[in-house]
This record gives structure tokens, sequence and C-alpha cells, in this order.
DNA sequence: ATATGCAATGTAAACGTTTACATCACATGT
DNA sequence: ACATGTGATGTAAACGTTTACATTGCATAT
């Protein structure tokens, strides 16, 4: 139905190698030639068969992207970065989002193995690369974004939360002398917010505070359980002067349940998040949060993949891990100081 | 390298014919030979060659995505909707996002006609479906996603916007009033954004309300614009009573400057907007919008695509408009009035 | 015993390219 | 005139499947 390379062939009175030649830019094809097969591809309006062509070349130029049920200001930049770093070096990314279970997972691992993809992204914060991947094939080409990978040999770009949050801490500690620090965290299983319950707990050791049990809630990273979380901490006899919440989506509800309460930010309580996303900069008070570069996140992973090949079969690994900053904004209290006081640097 | 179909054929004594048979859960196929290739291709794990595979059945079971660049969450309710979709039918999407001009769109056409994909998915809010395919192979099966389908024969998915922005119109006239109304709208090339448009003058028409030009402010659908917009209106001599804008991220800015100027939000100015991103509800007061059903829209796509095969080629088109529908918040000045006066249905 | 039919399996072509190798025409050096 | 080299092009195998068609073996009917 379609033309194909046999058509333009016939019509330019070559044969089918020439026009292959000529649209892979060979070397040595006599410029006459060359015109008039191209003259035939324009005119006939042929596209190369892009099966035919990954069939025997083993390269299908498409990029496989397995991501879980993300919130949607992360998901949005990842793809964009990954994306945009993929068109750059003309390869498409194939998405398969909302993976919760291994199930799933390895179903797309099977688009990989199938050849369909060249490389692969996963991002899996509830299981362990290791534990994930053990039937795939060693020689796959395959980065993981945040991940946890406990193993070796395996590529990783993640940010650093640890780190994030321990600075968001030691801002509320040394910058507004808060001494009692509730944490909203996320699901033990979740990688991110593992690592971000321990930059608190580092912080809090480092600046000599002590943990106190009733003010480390769990919550599942999603506006609701801040909500919940926060009428929970409400109800303490003993009241925290700040709280910090392992992500934005989590703040803005604890700020939910403290308008409804009548609790004045940061007057009362101050609060800070984590993850930066848009809203955070338009609720009131405007939300002091944990800036992650997300989008350099995804153009790194492509980046890993399509150059650092080798790298993966010396099994030695790379990890990558993107440095977090804190953006200040008036939830924690910092609109109320004067600027001296706050310009505490490093 | 891998294992192929005639590994596991020779390891089962059998011909690769029978293997294949086999895997495609064939009628007549012994059931012991049957279980000897199962288990031959579990032991050496292998999995077809999609590629392979694909060549002869000219079936990639993978969907193209064309988005432009779209405010994110827009993006990952459509891209979360139409994975979903497509999985259920055990197909996976090839995205390509960001993809503002003709030039992009047409190189990933290509990809389409390279036979990588067996349907596409565009949104094309800029350019209209006539102008940009033009050259595509009219065989191809192709949804458009809130775009505008000029010409006919197209199938396409599109949210109400006319009646969004009638509706909202409506609301602040009927339920609270106002006579006075500016627009905060999109460029004249977005296709959304001149529908909201029309929906607006056409309310106003309706309940005899006269346009007036100065009310009538040009943005591009981001928050900055928002910001720049009211701006603008607030140095009218006589300032509008209500405010509605084209998009919610530019409500966002605008409230942003009326917080600045110290102008009460709804008190002094009512405002609404439309999208209903999650936003809305967290901003204070919270912002009464126009809600579209995005996910939806791209569950819709996916199943016109897989399903209305023929519908295509009878040049007749099909053109599915989703409904809206308006979620009164705090920002109309619906919690200033009872709750008898603001139930005013249909 | 031979023919007939059916169920199970095998053989080989086809899908649309790329590319190693072969061929060809021609110019150059002798 | 002949060998040789070179640049341009053609031939055919290969990639990993699916599937139309051929073949085989066996049971049943005659």
């Amino acid at each position: 139905m379609t033309v194909g390379i046999k058509e333009v062939a016939r019509k330019a009175n070559v044969s089918i190698a020439t026009v292959s030649r000529v649209l892979n830019g060979s070397d040595s094809v006599k410029e006459k030639t060359k015109r008039r097969v191209m003259s035939v591809v324009g005119e006939l309006n042929y596209v190369p068969h892009a099966i035919g062509r990954a069939l025997i070349t083993h390269r299908t130029n498409l990029l496989g992207v397995i991501l879980p049920d993300v919130h949607s200001e992360f998901f949005s930049e990842l793809i964009r970065g990954i994306d945009q770093a993929a068109r750059e070096r003309s390869y498409h990314i194939i998405l398969s989002s909302t993976h919760s279970n291994k199930k799933e997972i390895e179903s797309m691992l099977g688009v990989m193995q199938g050849g369909h993809v060249d490389g692969l992204i996963v991002m899996s914060p509830h299981l362990s690369a290791d534990g994930v991947l053990k039937r795939l094939a060693p020689r796959s080409k395959l980065v993981f974004v945040n991940t946890y990978t406990d193993g070796n040999g395996f590529v990783s770009v993640s940010i650093d939360n640890f780190n994030g949050a321990f600075q968001m801490i030691r801002h509320l500690v040394v910058a507004h002398g808060h001494k009692r620090i509730a944490i909203l965290k996320g699901e033990e299983s979740n990688f991110d917010a593992r690592e971000r319950f321990n930059g608190y707990v580092g912080a809090l050791k480092k600046y000599g505070l002590r943990r106190v049990l009733e003010l480390e809630i769990t919550g599942n990273f999603t506006e609701e359980s801040g909500y919940d979380g926060m009428m929970k901490i409400l109800k303490l006899k003993t009241k925290p002067s700040a709280l910090f919440c392992a992500n934005d989506s989590m703040a803005l509800g604890a700020l939910r349940a403290m308008h409804e309460k009548d609790i004045i930010v940061p007057g009362e309580i101050a609060l800070a998040g984590f993850d930066d996303i848009p809203s955070a900069r338009y609720v009131l008070p405007a939300l002091t949060s944990v800036h992650v570069p997300i989008y350099e996140m995804g153009t790194l992973a492509v980046e890993h993949l399509l150059n650092g090949v080798k790298a993966m079969d010396g099994m030695k690994g790379i990890r990558k891990v993107l440095t977090t900053s804190i953006v200040i904004r008036e939830s924690c209290g910092c609109s109320l100081k004067s600027d001296e006081e706050v310009s505490e640097k490093a």
C-alpha cells in the first residue's frame, strides 16, 4: 500500500541498495544519482520504514520510560526533561506510567527485551533496583531515577533528598530558633520519603535536638493525608512551633487544616515543604520549600543512557546525586524577620 | 546474542512455526507439544522480538501522542488517561511533547508513517487539523484532541470550551448580578482561548450586556500574563466588578496582583477561572472555576482510535465534545450569599 | 489392502530495510 | 594492448518473526 524503497529504486533506475545509501547519507554515490533519487523520494513522499530498518540495525531510536503513579508536577517536569534531551539526539520516548507493582514493571521490561527500545529509564520509588531487575538481560541499557539501587553496577540519577531536608531543618533551627519541630513524613516504603526523614533526623541530631515520637506523623504524600496529619498534630497538648512536610502536597493540606482551625502561619506554627511545586508560591502564606531539579534529572538520565554505555558494562555503576536548594518564602517566618537574620548561607 | 525463536524450536524439537503458534495461542497444536514448548520458553527466558513480529504483522501495539508545550496539570492528566486506556488494550504510547511548530509535528508524523505506531493522537491548539496534515497518508489512524478540525473526515475529541465559559458568565450575571465583567483571554491563535472568549461574548449578548473593549485583555495563559493583565485592569477609571480568566494560571496571577494592591476578592472584584487545576482549591479565596474532564478526554481519544477505525475511512468524521461543569468556590462571591441564592442550576 | 480425511507439524516466502561482497566500467600506467 | 586500480552500483543474505501451503502420520471407511 504505502510506497517502499523498491518503488523508489525502480522509478529512479537504481537498485534499492543505492537508494538506501542515499538515504543514509552514504559516502560513495555519485552526486547526480543522489539528486535523482532524492527527487523521486520527494515525488513519492517516501518515508523509510522504521521497523524494517530497526530489524537489521538493531536500533529503534526509542527510549523506554517507566514511571510510578507520581504526582503531576513531578511527572510533567521529568518527562519534559527526558523528552527534550531525547529529541536532541533524535530519539523518541515510549512512556508507561502509573506502575505501582512489580508485575507491571516486568511487563514493560518485556517490551524492552522485545527489542522495541534502545534503552530504559526506570523510576521505582517503592522497589529497589536489585529487587526488580533480577531477570533483565545484563546487557540492557538502563538507568534508574530516584530509585534505591542497593546493588552495584547500576547507573542512577537522583536528587539529594537527605540534604534538602537537612538544610531545611537547619534553617528552621538556626535562622528561626525552633526547638520543637514536627515532621509529616511519607510512607516507609518510599525511597524519597525515607531519605527526607533521615535528613530530618540527622539535622535534629546535629543541632542537639531530641526526637519526639509524637511529632513524627506519617502521611502518604497526598494533600488529604497532610490535612489529616495536621489535625492529629493540633490535638497534641504541647504543639510544635514548626512543621516540616516531606512534600508540598502534604504541606498544602496541613495549611488548609491550620486555616480551618485559625492557626496563624507562620506566627503560631511555621511551615516548610519539599518539592517546590508551582502552587507553593501562590498559596498564602507562600510556602517555603526545597527545590528539586526535576527537569535536569530527566535530561541527565538520558545523557547517561546514551553516552555512558560502556560504563555499564564495566559493572562499575554510576551514581549521580543532584543537589537541592531551599527556597525561602513566607511560611517559615522569614518575612517577619530582618533581612540580615535571614541571610544565613551555606 | 539474545535467545531467538530458533533456539527455542531446536531445544523443544519442533519447528519455529510451531513455537510461533504456541506463542500466539493458536488453535491447533497438541497439548503436549504446547507444554513442552512453553517449558523451554520459560527455561530460556525467551521473549518474542517485537520488531520482527511487527515487520510482518504490520502492528506495533504502539500509539503515538503528539502534544504541544502544555501546562503541567493538563499534560499529566491527559497522559494518564491515554496511558491507562492504552494499557488496558495492551498498547503502549510513544510520546512527543513540547511541539509548538509545524516542523516538529511533521517530523513526528514521519515516525508515524515509518510504521512505528498503529495510530496517532494529536493535540495542536495553534494549528488547524487541515493545515498540518495535508501530507499525511489518508489511511492513517488519527484522532485530534482539542484541536480545531476545520475540514471534515477527522475524528476529534475536545472539551466544550464555549459552554464552560458561557455558564460561568451566566453564573456571574444571574447569581451575583454582575454587569461589568472583564475577561483575561488567551492568544487569538489558540483554539481553546478563542472558544472560551466566544462563550464570554455569547453570554454577554444573551444576558443583554454590552461588550466593553477596555475590559477585554489578552494574556498568554501564563501566571505572569495574568498578573500583568490584572495590573492593566486596575488602572481603569471604572473597574469591573468581576473578572473571568480564560484559564486558572492567569487567574492565579490576577489574584496575586489583587492581593498586592489590597483589592478584596470577591468583595471588590469577583474572580473566576477555567481548567480547575489543583491549585484552584488551595488559594485564598478558593478559586471558582470551570472543570474540564481531561482524563476522560485521553481515554476517549484512545477508544476512538482503537475502535472507530472504519468511521475514519468513511470520510464522515466524528466530533466528540466533552461537557464541562462549573465548580463554585469562594472567589466568585458565593460564600457571601445564602445557599438558596447560590443554588441556581442548569 | 487401499482410499479418504483430518489433525499436527514442517517448509519456505514474505515483511522492508542494510550492508558485505561482487561486479562493472572506465581511466591510468606500463 | 593489457593489467591494475578505483569509484559507482548491483546482488543477495540477513534481521526475527508469521502464515499460507505442503507434508506427514494416523484413524476410519470402504
